[in-house]
DNA sequence: TTTAGTGTGTAGTAATTACTACACATGAAT
DNA sequence: ATTCATGTGTAGTAATTACTACACACTAAA
């Protein structure tokens, strides 16, 4: 189940072994948490924090966003308010492509990217 | 600001003029919860509440969940766990299609609808 | 050998979410 | 005239979210 610390624990000490900034404390102090916060997350005795803390990690340890975002169990204010601006368009889109094959889905995007809409 | 309860309470008032089964007592009785808890939620004075109380207010009023969802700020559980399964692409996807028309977005769904992938 | 930096255990809390319970006044039905 | 159903004001609360603050033990450096 919790598969964020382990995540985040796993990426900072990674980071750790070429630059020793990335200690525990440091991280901590540069994303604006308490350290024993960061401690618990890690060692998935806390829920994965709010979004904004989430994405300052992301940006810290050098991480896709969405990604850690979604190992966390979030999706962004951001998506959520794409969504939010049309809802039945984009829930329809949105399961209409649940279950296409992951190339299908990435031609979609690059038509759509390089479009003549 | 307070977008949900006007909606709601317009359009249970509809129905009710053909069906005295509408008032706000007995809705509150079917979906499960409080008249007072209605009442403030019609008149604004309280956040939209939980996801299933607005699907099951949506079921009872024949509104589409989706759009009742959106206007009390909410995206469902069901399409936040589509988005989740594939975060990077389901992120990518909506940012680039964010800006679309209307038009543009339902030819997608369409084509992807009768595919041939 | 004291100082500095490391991670962590325990405890507590402020804010938000999602409601319930009681009481009351008004109007319609019997 | 009384019962019934309506909507609503006030008050309270249990659960969850998102953290902080203090204290301690261990290790490495000066």
């Amino acid at each position: 189940m919790n598969e964020f610390g382990r995540y985040v624990r796993e990426k900072r000490e990674q980071l750790l072994q070429s630059d020793k900034s990335f200690s525990l404390r440091q991280v901590a102090g540069r994303i604006g948490i308490e350290p024993t916060y960061l401690s618990k997350i890690e060692r998935g005795g806390l829920a994965p924090p709010s979004e904004q803390v989430v994405l300052k990690l992301a940006h810290e340890l050098g991480e896709n966003p969405d990604i850690l975002l979604a190992i966390g169990g979030k999706v962004s204010q951001e998506l959520k308010e794409i969504i939010l601006q049309r809802p039945e368009l984009m829930a329809d889109l949105l399961r209409q492509i649940k279950d296409m094959p992951e190339h299908a889905i990435l031609r979609i995007v690059r038509e759509v990217k390089d479009g003549d809409w």
